[in-house]
RNA sequence: CGGCCCGUAGCUCAGUGGAUAGAGCGACUGCCUUCUAAGCAGUGGGUCGGAGGUUCGAAUCCUCCCGGGCCGGCCA
C-alpha cells in the first residue's frame, strides 16, 4: 500500500523552509471527505515567509501541481490557508483491497515487535471470591492487548497472577473451622463466598487475631493451614478455568501471589541491600520522603508479608526470567499509587529496567444491583445475554440450525465488546438494561454486520474474483469503505502504544457503519454488469476479513449466520 | 491535609492543537414483493464544569477554582 503521507513530505517540504519531520507534524486529514483525503495547513508559516497563509497555499498548491502530482494522488487544490490533497481513487481501492485480500488473516499484523518481550499480568482474581463481573475488565483487556501484541509480532507473556495468598485466607480458615462443612476441597466457591461475607459481617476483634494466626501459620509452612489453603484454591481454579474457556482467555502462567512464596526474603533482602528501607515500629518500610508517594509496607511487624512484597519479589522475577521490553499491569485505577511505589522502589534499587513497567489501569464498575445487596456473577451476566440473543434469534431467524453455538457467541460477544468500547480509565457503568441492549454500537452490531457481509457471499457462491476492476468503486459508500479499511494497520499500531483495546472496538464499529451504510444503499448480487458485481464482491469479501481480523483481536467470535 | 483519575447533547460515550464539536441510546419522521430491519436515511437536542493564560488557532496545552470518584504503614 502507498503510505500517502511519506509521498507528501518531500513534496511539500522542497517548496518550503520547513524539514519533513516538520511538514509530517502538520499534515492531516480533512474533516470532510469533500475536501480532500489529505491536508497541509499552511497558517504556521505566514509570519516567517511574510505573506498571507491563503496566499501561501496557493503558491503551495501551484508550486506542486508544476512538480508534477506525487504518487498516487490525483489532485492538489489551495482552499483558504489549507492546500488540499486528493489521491487516485482507482489506484487506493486497488491498493487496499489487494493488501485486504492478499494478507487475508493477517491484514493489519506487523512484525515492529520481532525480538521484543511484553509481559503482560492481567486478570488476576483473587481465589475464594466469585468470578465478579468486575474482574471481566482486567480480564478481557489483557486478553486483548496480549492478542495485539502478538499480532505486531511481539513475544507475549500471559500471566495469571492470582490472588492466592494473604491474609484474607487466614480469615476464611478462621471462619471455616467455626461455620463451614464438609472438606475444604469440596467446597464450591460459593460457600468460600458466603464464608468470607460472614467473617466480614459479625467479626469480634478477636476473630482478627485468630486470622491473622492463622495465615501467619500458613506463611511458617504449618501442613494444616496449608491443607485447608490448598483445597479452597482447587475449589477456586476449577470455576475460574470455566469461565476462561467461555471468554476465549489463556495465560502462558498462573504464577500467582502464592508462587513467590520462597522468593520473598530474597526480594527483601536485595531492597535492603540496596538501601531503600527502613525499620520502622518493627516493620519494614521505604520512606519515599515524598507527600504524593508516602510510605510503603514491605513487612508486617509480626514479620508477615504483604501483596506488596510479593508484587517487588514477582517484578524482580520477572524481569530475571523475560526479560522483557514491556510489563504491563492490567490493574484497577485505585491502585495506582501502590504500583507507583512498587516502581520508585525499584528504581531506587537500581533496577534500569524500571520505566519499562506501566499500570495499564481501568475504572471501576458501578450500579451492580446494588438493590439486592449482591455484586454481579459474571456467569450469571454471561448466561442472561445469552438467553437473550436466544429469544431474539429465535423470532427473526428461526432457521438457524446451531443457535444455541450463535447465541452463545453474541450474548459473550456483547459482554465483551461492551467493556472495550470505552476508554479503560473510565468507570464502568453496569446496567443490565445497557448490558441486554443490543442496537446501535454494540458487539451485536458488528456482529450481525459481519453476518450479513457472509449472507451475500454465499449467495455468490464462487470464489471471490481475482480480477477485478476498482475504478467501478466510485460510490461516496464505496470510497467511504476503502478509506476506513485501509486505517487497520495504524489502529492496531495505536492501540499496542496505548494498551487502548478500544481503539480497535471503535474502528469496528466505523467499519460497520461504512459497510452497512453501503449495503443499504447499492446491491451488490444484482448490481448490474458483471464487473460491477465483481468489483463490490471483492470489496464486501474485504470488509468481511477486517470485521473478523479485528474481532479476534478483542476476543469476540465472528458467527457467519446470525 | 496531600496525591491520582474523571467532568463534552436528557442518558452512555468518541474526539487530546486546526476548517461548521461527532456517534449511540431515548424521542419524533420515513424505508422490508429486493443480498438478514440486531439495519438504513432524516429531524430535534451542546455556555465541551467555571475563570484566567499560551497560540494565527484550544474540548484538546498551562494555572487556579468548582463538582464527583479513588488512594494515603501492618487489607488487596
Amino acid at each position: 500500500m502507498i503510505n500517502y503521507r511519506q509521498v507528501l513530505l518531500p513534496a511539500i517540504a522542497m517548496h518550503l523552509p520547513l524539514d519533513e519531520a516538520q511538514v509530517a507534524e502538520l499534515i492531516e486529514i480533512p474533516p470532510n471527505p469533500d475536501m480532500g483525503d489529505f491536508a497541509f495547513p499552511c497558517f504556521r508559516l505566514s509570519k516567517e515567509m511574510g505573506k498571507p497563509s491563503p496566499a501561501i497555499a496557493k503558491d503551495l498548491a501551484a508550486a506542486i501541481t508544476a512538480e508534477g502530482l506525487p504518487t498516487g494522488f490525483g489532485a492538489v487544490e489551495a482552499v483558504g490557508p489549507f492546500v488540499n490533497f486528493r489521491v487516485d481513487a482507482a489506484r487506493r481501492a486497488a491498493d487496499v483491497l489487494g493488501a485486504v485480500l492478499g494478507k487475508a488473516a493477517d491484514y493489519g499484523t506487523g512484525n515492529e515487535g520481532a525480538g521484543k518481550t511484553v509481559v503482560i499480568d492481567y486478570s488476576s482474581p483473587n481465589i475464594a471470591k466469585p468470578f465478579g463481573i468486575g474482574h471481566l475488565r482486567s480480564t478481557v483487556i489483557g486478553g486483548a492487548l496480549y492478542r495485539i501484541h502478538k499480532a505486531l509480532g511481539w513475544k507475549a507473556v500471559g500471566i495469571n497472577h492470582l490472588g492466592d495468598w494473604g491474609t484474607q485466607f487466614g480469615k476464611l480458615i478462621t471462619a471455616f473451622l467455626l461455620w463451614g462443612e464438609g472438606k475444604p476441597e469440596e467446597q464450591s466457591i460459593d460457600d468460600l463466598y458466603k464464608l468470607y461475607v460472614r467473617f466480614h459481617t459479625d467479626t469480634p476483634p478477636e476473630l482478627e487475631e485468630e486470622a491473622r494466626r492463622w495465615h501467619k501459620r500458613m506463611e511458617d509452612g504449618d501442613e494444616e493451614a496449608l491443607t485447608l489453603w490448598r483445597g479452597f484454591r482447587d475449589a477456586s481454579l476449577e470455576e475460574f478455568r470455566r469461565i476462561y474457556a467461555i471468554l476465549g482467555i489463556e495465560f502462558d502462567s498462573w504464577a500467582g501471589e502464592s508462587f513467590y512464596l520462597d522468593k520473598l526474603d530474597g526480594a527483601i533482602e536485595r531492597a535492603i541491600a540496596a538501601g531503600v528501607t527502613k525499620e520502622d515500629a518493627g516493620a519494614l518500610i521505604v520512606d519515599f520522603e515524598d507527600d504524593a508517594l508516602g510510605v510503603w509496607l514491605l513487612r508486617k511487624s509480626d514479620g508477615a508479608t504483604l501483596y506488596s512484597t510479593r508484587d517487588l519479589a514477582a517484578a524482580l522475577y520477572r524481569w530475571d526470567e523475560y526479560h522483557f521490553d514491556k510489563l504491563l499491569y492490567v490493574v484497577g485505577a485505585p491502585q495506582a499509587r501502590h504500583l507507583a511505589q512498587l516502581f520508585e522502589t525499584l528504581r531506587r534499587m537500581g533496577m534500569a529496567w524500571w520505566d519499562r513497567c506501566e499500570h495499564v489501569g481501568f475504572g471501576h464498575i458501578h450500579g451492580m444491583s446494588s438493590r439486592q445487596g449482591t455484586l454481579v456473577f459474571l456467569e450469571d451476566v454471561l448466561n442472561r445475554a445469552t438467553e437473550l440473543v436466544s429469544q431474539v434469534m429465535a423470532e427473526r431467524n428461526p432457521d438457524l440450525d446451531d443457535r444455541d453455538e450463535v447465541s452463545r457467541q453474541v450474548g459473550v460477544g456483547a459482554i465483551v465488546f461492551a467493556d472495550l468500547s470505552r476508554r479503560r480509565i473510565r468507570d464502568y457503568n453496569f446496567s443490565w438494561d445497557e448490558i441486554l441492549n443490543f442496537d446501535g454500537e454494540t458487539g451485536p452490531y458488528v456482529q450481525y454486520t459481519h453476518a450479513r457481509l457472509c449472507s451475500i457471499l454465499r449467495k455468490w457462491g464462487q470464489p471471490v474474483p481475482g480480477a477485478y476492476d476498482p475504478a467501478l468503486l466510485g460510490t461516496p459508500e464505496e470510497a467511504a469503505c476503502v478509506r476506513t479499511l485501509e486505517r487497520f494497520p495504524e489502529v492496531i499500531r495505536q492501540a499496542a502504544d496505548e494498551a487502548e483495546p478500544h481503539l480497535v472496538a471503535n474502528y469496528l464499529i466505523e467499519v460497520s457503519t461504512v459497510a452497512n451504510s453501503f449495503y443499504q444503499r447499492h446491491r451488490v448480487m444484482d448490481a448490474g454488469d458483471d464487473a460491477l458485481v465483481a468489483s463490490r464482491i471483492v470489496l464486501v469479501d474485504a470488509l468481511r476479513q477486517v470485521l473478523v481480523n479485528g474481532l479476534s483481536l478483542l476476543g469476540v467470535a465472528a458467527p457467519e449466520r446470525m
